[in-house]
Parts: C-alpha cells; sequence; structure tokens
DNA sequence: TCTGGGGTCCTAGGACCC
DNA sequence: TCTGGGGTCCTAGGACCC
C-alpha cells in the first residue's frame, strides 16, 4: 500500500509587484504594474489593476489610456531585486520542510505527505504568516494530493475572499465543486491550444477534463496531457523534483530599444549577448557545445519587410570562454546578416551543454585551454570584486545606444549598498 | 513611436542502416 | 508483371510552463 501523498505549492501574490511594494509601502491598495525588458508588455499587476480588466501580457501602449485614468503606477522589471527577495521566500520555505522544490522564482512545491497534521490549513496559515513577517511577501497555499490538484487549490485560494490564502482539498467534500469553479485554461499544463480544442468537445471546467475520455486525450493531448488528467483525478504522477536535472540550453536575447541596422550595432549586441552567455555558463560551471545565433525585424511591423535567420555552429570544443564564443557568433552574425532590414531583436543560444569537468578535448584543439581557463576566472574575479563590466571586451561596444529601456526601474534595495532604502522617523510626543 | 525572456517535453517524419 | 521491412537517430515544430 502506497503512502498518500499531500503537496503544498506556495505562491507569491504579485510577485514582482510585492517586491516593489515592501520598500515602497505608498503602493499599498494602489494600481501598480511591472513590465518587461524594454517597458514592453504588462508581466505582474496588483489585484486593483487586475481587476480593471488589465490582462496579463499586454503591451503598454495599447492601455495608455487606461493607465492615466486610473493614475496606475509603472515599473521596469528590477530582476536584481525580485531574484533576491525569491532567495529570501525560499530559504524561510525551507525552514519548513527539506522536501522542496523551488519551481519557479515565485512558486515553490512542498512535499507535507507522512507530516500527520490534522489540520493542514491551520500549518498553511502559519507558513504564510512566516513568510509575510520574515520577508514582507504576501504569499497563497494550496494543498492536495497531486501537485496539479494542489495548483487548483492555490488559484482558489487566490481567488475566494473566504479561504483567505490558504486551501486544503485533500479529502475535501468540495472537491468537485472545487474543481467545476475553474476553467479548463487554468489547469497546469493545458495552455491556449489545448483549451480551445477541449471547449470545442464541451470540456469547460477542470472537473470535465478529469472525467474526460482517456484515449481522446492521449490522442490529442499525448501522454503529457493523460497525466494532468490523471492527476486531477487524485493520481499523482510528478513527484518533487528536489534536485534539479542538469540544464541543456542556455539562451540570451533581447529586444533593442530602437530599431538597428548596421552590421556594426548589431555585432555588438550579439557580442554582449555572447559575454552575458559565456558569464552564466561559467557561473554554472558549464561549457556549451554548440552555438545558435538568430536575428529578426520586428514580427508585427505591417510596413517593414521581415526577416529572420538564424546560424548554429558547432564547436569543436565545447567552451565557456568568452573571447571564443564571440568569435563564432561574430562569425554566424556574418553569414546570416542582410542589409536594408531593420533589426527588433538578436540572441545567441548556448546548446549541447556538459559539465565543465567532462569537456571532450580535440587533439588539434588551436586553443590553450589551461590558459583560458587562467584568464576566465581572472576576468570573473576582477568583475566581483569592482563591478560587473570593469573588465570587457570591446566587441560588445561602449555606449550600446541600442540597449534595452528602463526607464523606471526601482534600486535594487538589497544587493547594492549604495541603493539601500532609507527610513526617515519623526519622533512626536504621544 | 510603442508588443519580454528563458526554459522543458513530446511527436511526427525524414535520413540512414542492414 | 513484379521494386521490403524494421529499427534507430536526429530535428523541427508545436505544445506547455513561469
Amino acid at each position: 500500500m502506497l503512502l498518500k501523498k499531500t503537496y503544498a505549492l506556495i505562491d507569491c501574490n504579485n510577485f514582482y509587484v510585492s517586491c516593489e511594494r515592501v520598500f515602497d509601502p505608498r503602493l499599498e491598495n494602489r494600481p501598480v504594474i511591472v513590465m518587461s525588458n524594454n517597458d514592453g508588455c504588462v508581466v505582474a499587476r496588483s489585484d486593483e489593476v487586475k481587476a480593471l480588466g488589465v490582462a496579463m501580457g499586454v503591451p503598454v501602449f495599447k492601455i495608455r489610456d487606461l493607465i492615466e485614468r486610473h493614475r496606475m503606477v509603472l515599473y521596469s522589471s528590477n530582476y536584481t531585486l525580485y531574484g533576491d527577495m525569491s532567495r529570501r521566500v525560499m530559504k524561510t520555505l525551507a525552514g519548513f520542510t527539506p522536501d522542496l522544490e523551488i519551481y519557479s522564482i515565485d512558486e515553490a512545491f512542498l512535499d507535507l505527505s507522512g507530516f500527520g497534521y490534522k489540520n493542514l490549513t491551520d500549518y498553511g496559515r502559519v507558513i504564510r504568516r512566516t513568510v509575510k513577517r520574515w520577508t514582507g511577501i504576501p504569499v497563497s497555499v494550496g494543498i492536495a494530493p497531486t501537485k496539479t490538484l494542489a495548483k487548483i487549490a492555490n488559484h482558489l485560494a487566490k481567488k475566494s475572499p473566504k479561504a483567505d490564502g490558504v486551501l486544503d482539498l485533500t479529502d475535501s467534500p468540495y472537491l468537485d465543486h472545487a474543481l467545476a469553479a475553474v476553467g479548463v485554461k487554468n489547469v497546469w499544463g493545458v495552455g491556449p491550444a489545448h483549451a480551445r480544442r477541449l471547449r470545442k468537445i464541451g470540456i469547460e471546467n477542470a472537473l470535465q477534463l478529469r472525467d474526460a475520455d482517456d484515449r481522446w486525450v492521449q490522442k490529442h493531448m499525448s501522454v503529457v496531457g493523460l497525466r494532468t488528467v490523471y492527476e486531477l483525478r487524485g493520481r499523482p504522477c510528478y513527484d518533487l523534483e528536489t534536485a534539479p536535472a542538469p540544464q541543456k540550453g542556455l539562451a540570451c536575447s533581447k529586444s533593442f530599444g530602437r530599431p538597428v541596422e548596421s552590421l556594426a550595432d548589431l555585432a555588438e549586441a550579439v557580442a554582449l549577448y555572447a559575454t552575458r552567455a559565456a558569464e552564466r555558463l561559467r557561473r554554472q560551471k558549464l561549457a556549451a557545445g554548440a552555438l545558435c545565433v538568430f536575428v529578426m525585424t520586428n514580427l508585427f511591423s505591417k510596413k517593414d519587410r521581415r526577416y529572420f535567420n538564424s546560424h548554429t555552429t558547432e564547436l569543436p570544443v565545447a567552451t565557456s570562454d568568452t573571447a571564443e564564443l564571440i568569435s563564432y557568433a561574430l562569425a554566424a552574425l556574418e553569414k546570416i546578416y542582410r542589409p536594408g532590414h531593420k533589426f527588433k531583436k538578436a540572441g545567441v543560444i548556448c546548446d549541447q551543454l556538459t559539465c565543465r569537468n567532462k569537456i571532450q578535448l580535440n587533439l588539434f584543439d588551436p586553443v590553450d585551454r589551461p590558459r583560458s581557463r587562467r584568464l576566465m576566472q581572472t576576468l570573473d574575479a576582477v568583475n566581483a570584486l569592482y563591478a560587473p563590466d570593469t573588465l570587457r571586451y570591446a566587441a560588445a561596444g561602449l555606449d550600446r545606444p541600442w540597449k534595452t529601456r528602463f526607464e523606471k526601474r526601482s534600486c535594487r534595495y538589497t544587493t547594492n549598498w549604495n541603493e539601500l532604502p532609507r527610513a526617515k522617523i519623526s519622533l512626536q510626543p504621544s
């Protein structure tokens, strides 16, 4: 007899907005938006903004009127801050159980199987209260016998005022009722394409999906869809992944602040992205066996000609050396560059990642590997000691007129001594 | 004027081999 | 007249996640 499983999903509410609010309490109860890179899209919304009908991912320029009318507060994304706040939240959660899976920047699964708690809802409340007190971030807690059901419990915990942020669906007499209240597109694993297809055959909510025909699901949604259905029935298909699987690819790409036409500007951008990719490879002790470079024009533009192209280079020896990756990247760029286009985005993708210590050497390798490694270690050490980019390759440019916009970024309150928050205290007689 | 970035997995179909 | 069958590997594309 298998022991019954119990999973909790802890999800930070409006995470990026909540991070901004921790350091500026005046934002409480006000409509707040955090924008994507380049200040392009809406990626986080406060409840006030959601109530006004602003959807996730809409372009900011399309809701300018709404923003002004409701005096919404806008922020550029500040990933340094969000990353550090995430670490604090996860560290707090780790205090509750060693069986923790950090699922994303703002979500974690906890395995509560066999904890023997009589009242899991109370335990959820303790978690919620502790995270709020220690980090300032509000979270919701969903508890259930599978991860997919825990996701649903969490979704409802956020929406229902009665739940007050915590919902336990294990052995719940209201389970069917709860599933019927969740639209099929809100089920974990069902995206827009499958939701459309399901709706066509009359499946609108999670309850109907749970009771769907297995063969139909397998045929149209593959085994992945079938697992989702099993999980809705309470049969776990996904266990906690406490040790993350080794990464397979690593991408570095960004839209430009303004269109780029010359090969010289494009080359600077590609060299910079190759630099960033190399830094991330080294930080994770990885090396890339292949390198792909792509460029593209604005795919939304109706008046300009569209162009997309990419080129992949198989590297003779897997590497994380910045200079080497830059030189391959620039050679690839020359192959795919076409003059006369307004480029909007470029990127570098590293593939066939291997652990740095398991690199297959090549007899005819022209590079002095030990020397390259020492050089990169020195470069990283200098940049860590002083500031990022203190030492850098000239190919990546200095002015970078094409660089991504971040016009409304808040301070890096928790990771930079020069940007610590200031508090003013006035003592008044009581 | 203005539309993000970084990942994973599965499947079908072609290439290739014997 | 009549032109195999079955296995493996790789890749592109499509779906999903945050």
